[in-house]
DNA sequence: ACGGATACGAAG
DNA sequence: TTCGTATCCGTT
């Protein structure tokens, strides 16, 4: 009997296709294969065999079984869950999931090693060298280095047939952890959490918990712990450790390694495609036990994960909105449940879904109550700008200002907090009213002065700073508008001219090496005022940072989409705690001009549970997420006239179901982006409605033409 | 009539 | 996604 292999490919195809079996190639689920599609050959998975010939249809065979691990069961379950929730093609996780496969092996390294063939000419130094590679088979550089002797000697040996070389294909290490150390000291409340954590590991299924801590609470040594007890129930375990930003890895690496002894796997979009290829290869055969990486982590092919934690997990970094649209967040908890293992979610400021989900008793609840060490939580004030504003076109105010000078009189350090990057946000001409945008996209140029260009933030274009207005030809009439941190830094400058400033920003930091030394040099204290973006507010610590002073509190709450006050408190709680860590008290100043919004009112009173409530009270209202879903859908095109009949055909389109209300079609907030117009949906559903499926029939029901592209969104977390 | 650019839909 | 083919348009 022949048989038939579905083979999931990792192209936008709606589902697995069919081919024949070639005799004796005895194909297993997870196999990886090269498959013929077309006139090309590419890499895929058996996701089914079965007896079978293609009936009036010859199915073509099945080009080679490839010599790579298997993509074990559960990591195929999850990428097909995972295209069925998000709404797309599965052969959009599977890329995602096989991104570490298609990567090349690492170069072979070539080896020397005795053939038993005597040397002519036993000189000491030949006998040396002989020595060592009886020991082991090296390179001929290492060989010489053991043997304490030159490469010649090496090359001698070579030449004369005694050593031969081999290219070997150097096989991954990772040292197993060690589970003997033992962990930090950990306080009453800290030690509490992790038994829980153990237990909860110790049950062996799926379960999921809410670790909430205030900053410097010590989260981390508490799911250290629950990672070590993971890891000691069961020699196969494997532990997988998912940060919002890959500078933050760095840091996490260097304590588990510290914890357990053994460097775990790293994983995120900056690690170098041989390395991937080594840590993927260890991830499928079970050799790598913990990993630690960011979102797309989540789809490497683990044989038998046992715990998921998402560290800082209210960070809109864990939604990946390009390509595959998905929430690491969430499809942790989803790949929890398919692979039986516990989860933990950590935050000082928990998402409101999973506080939802915590108060709901479907997540296990863990408060860290205590900072850790003998650090206070910093004082924090809100600086009403209406009635202390800054100077003309300064950013500063005079309370600000004043707070910054104690702090530099006692020899501690400021942070100044702006969560924009460049000088100033907007340019425009004062002769015309132009005001610079970016070409076939609607969004403003952002002045850049360090290196004097116009940059649009969202499509990457830049051009230098005109002279004159592009639009009315006037001369020196470009105003800049608006702070920046160049700008704030500028301003604190003109200040304090004999601190030492530095400014954190992408444009300043624009790799893991960087970012590494520009904390270091911030937390040895050769910096005084450092300005920066969000970029520097996440997980450092810096024991002389006694104040931080916030720009502009207001800034994310405007244009007022449905997550902007959580955000925004959860942006500045993180900023603000930055203060004050060790002994030193800390305080921080927040300038608003909306001292009585909620959101500044609970940052002011450091009152999370106040805000929390208000804000779930607000969404329960208008039954929104978490007491209702969204999901978006967004269709662009360069030719106005056909997107708009596309979105007058799906609005025919929409499947009417209880609970589902249909909002749209409505121009998108950036309705121009690289020269293609956009235009969107926003669907609103209770929580018991299958969204996937409503959005799946919808989209099935209305073709787009080849020239408008449509993306679904489901949980929406930028309303863009 | 030709060729280059572009739009479309099939791929098992 | 990528590729082959049909089609459109400007040039010869």
């Amino acid at each position: 009997m022949s048989r038939i292999a579905s083979v999931l490919l990792p192209m936008p195809l709606p589902e697995a296709f069919d081919y024949a079996e070639p005799e004796g190639m005895g194909l297993e689920v997870g196999d990886q294969v090269a498959a013929p599609l077309g006139p090309r050959l590419l890499r895929g998975v058996v996701t089914a065999v079965r007896d079978g010939h293609g009936g009036n249809r010859p199915l073509k065979p099945v080009g080679e079984r490839l010599d790579d691990p298997r993509l074990p069961p559960n990591t195929i379950e999850f990428v097909q869950w995972a295209a069925r929730y998000a709404v797309d093609a599965p052969g959009a996780p599977l890329a995602i999931a096989l991104r570490g496969a298609r990567c090349p092996k690492p170069r072979p390294i070539r080896v020397v090693e005795p053939t038993g063939a005597e040397p002519a000419r036993p000189t000491p130094a030949r006998q040396k060298v002989l020595e060592a590679a009886r020991v082991e088979a090296m390179t001929p550089a290492d060989l010489a280095r053991a043997a304490g002797v030159s490469s010649g000697v090496v090359k001698g040996l070579v030449d004369d047939g005694v050593l031969a070389v081999r290219a070997i294909q150097p096989e991954a290490r990772f040292d197993d952890p060690d589970l003997a150390r033992k962990g930090a000291e950990l306080n009453a409340s800290q030690a509490a959490a992790a038994e829980a954590l153990k237990a909860m590991v110790g049950e062996g299924a799926f379960n999921v918990a809410l670790l909430d801590g205030v900053t410097g609470s010590g989260k981390t040594e508490v799911y250290l712990e629950a990672a070590a007890a993971a890891l000691a129930a069961d020699p196969t375990a494997q532990v997988l450790i998912l940060l919002p930003e890959i500078a933050l890895t760095h840091a996490l690496i260097a304590r588990v390694a510290a914890r357990f002894g053994a460097e775990p796997g790293e994983w995120h979009s900056d690690v170098q495609p041989p390395a991937r290829r080594r840590v993927w290869e260890a991830v499928a055969t079970g050799r790598c036990r913990i990993v630690v990486g960011a979102r797309s982590a989540l789809f490497l092919p683990f044989t038998n994960l046992k715990l998921i934690v998402v560290d800082e997990e209210h960070d809109a970094s864990f939604k990946q909105e390009e390509g595959f649209i998905y929430h690491a967040r969430d499809l942790a908890v989803v790949r929890g449940r398919i692979e039986q293992a516990a989860v933990v979610l950590a935050s000082a400021t928990p998402s409101l879904e999973s506080l939802r989900n915590a108060e709901l008793g479907r997540y296990r609840w863990l408060k860290l109550s205590a900072r850790h060490g003998t650090a206070r939580l910093p004082d924090i004030e809100l600086v009403d700008l209406r009635s202390t504003p800054p100077e003309h076109g300064r950013w500063l105010s005079p309370p600000l200002v004043a707070a910054m000078r104690e702090t530099r009189a006692r020899g501690e350090q400021t942070l100044l907090f702006l969560n924009r990057r460049g000088y100033a946000p907007l340019v425009l001409c004062r002769a015309c009213g132009e005001r610079m945008t970016s070409p076939d996209t609607d969004s403003w140029l952002v002045e850049h002065r360090y290196s004097g260009r116009l940059v649009c933030h969202l499509t990457g274009f830049s051009m230098p700073k005109p002279a004159a207005c592009p639009h009315c030809r006037a001369k020196d009439s470009l105003v800049s508008i608006g702070p920046g941190v160049e700008r704030v830094e500028e301003e604190a400058r003109h200040l304090f001219p004999e601190a030492r400033i530095a400014v954190f920003s992408s444009d300043t930091v624009y790799d893991a090496r960087e970012a590494k030394r520009m904390v270091e040099s911030m937390a040895a204290g050769e910096i005084d005022i450092l300005v920066a973006t969000q970029a520097a507010a996440k997980g450092h610590n810096f024991p002389k940072l006694t104040l931080v002073g916030v720009v502009d509190a207001d800034l994310g709450l405007r244009g007022g989409d449905l997550r902007a006050a959580e955000r925004t408190y959860q942006l500045l709680a993180q900023a603000t705690g930055r203060a004050g860590r060790r002994d030193r008290p800390g305080k921080a100043l927040l300038q608003t001009y909306a001292p009585e919004h909620a959101v500044m009112q609970a940052l002011a009173a450091q009152d999370r549970d106040a805000f929390v409530a208000a804000e779930m009270e607000e969404r329960e209202l208008a039954k929104l997420p978490p007491f209702g879903r969204l999901a978006a859908v967004i269709a662009s095109g360069a030719d106005p006239a056909q997107l708009e009949a596309f979105m007058r055909q799906m609005a025919e389109a929409a499947p009417n179901a209880e609970g589902v209300e249909v909002y749209g079609p409505a121009d998108a907030p950036l309705s121009l982006v690289r020269g293609r117009r956009r235009k969107r949906f926003l669907v609103r559903a209770d929580r018991n409605v299958d969204l996937s499926a409503y959005m799946a029939t919808w989209r099935a029901r209305v073709k787009p033409p080849a020239s408008v592209r449509v993306a679904v969104d489901v949980d929406p977390y930028s309303f863009l």
